[in-house]
DNA sequence: TGTGTATATATGGATATGCATATATCCTGA
DNA sequence: TCAGGATATATGCATATCCATATATACACA
């Protein structure tokens, strides 16, 4: 991943709020960016699979819902700048955390059993 | 200007290493730029022109030159984010550099004179 | 006139989105 | 145990829009 790539990514605003959520969240699924962002479903899922393809999320299934969050090899230019972005930023996660934290439902994760 | 245009000004590597560059620079013209980029003079002048409208550049003239520079009222987080590039990715401008160390002819700035 | 810079235009290519549908997993009841 | 439905996610297709680039030309200034 060049840092272009890595920028091309956080160009759009669906993506960049998913990985400044995801940063500050630890895992989110899809579900749960649907709700915070309040988008449709396949637009979240092509989202998070380019951030995939590009490096930027990694993915877990548990049970029927897919868990995206900062992949372990993640470039660490890349890990400054978006918590630097994050930080510069956290504004713009107001409203989204409202929305999560409002949320019926949430999937239960494993790790919290 | 919204985090997310600032990400899509820096997601062209053009863009991206002239602002690095003037942000090392100082401020630099187009025919510099060109040199230190290997670009074509159309090429840099858009790009440059793009990224003036977003807020990211300011100008001046000086004689047959036009110098860009980062703008006084430049939001303090794009500085902040641009300086951790920087930073982050120092290795990107050691070609550019080169190239501009080894140009002839370079404008003489006022300020300097 | 020559050098430096900006822009108009055409073109090819990338990208985002909506809609419909496919796949995967879980749950419930017979 | 099995069938069928419900929930969660991914993807194929069509479309609209944006974006970068090259070429040619116009503008500004010494």
């Amino acid at each position: 991943m060049t840092p272009n790539q890595f920028f091309k990514c956080l160009s759009d605003e669906t993506r960049m709020l998913s990985m400044m959520l995801i940063a500050q969240q630890g895992e989110l699924c899809v579900c749960e960016l649907m709700v915070a962002l309040d988008d449709s479903q396949p637009k979240i899922s092509r989202h998070l699979a380019k951030l995939r393809n590009c490096g930027l999320l990694g993915d877990r299934r548990d049970k029927q819902w897919v868990y995206y969050s900062l992949p372990s090899d993640l470039p660490e230019w890349a890990r400054v700048l978006l918590e630097t972005l994050c930080q510069q930023q956290s504004a713009l996660l107001d409203t989204p955390r409202k929305r999560l934290d409002a949320m019926a439902d949430r999937p239960v994760r494993c790790a919290e059993c």
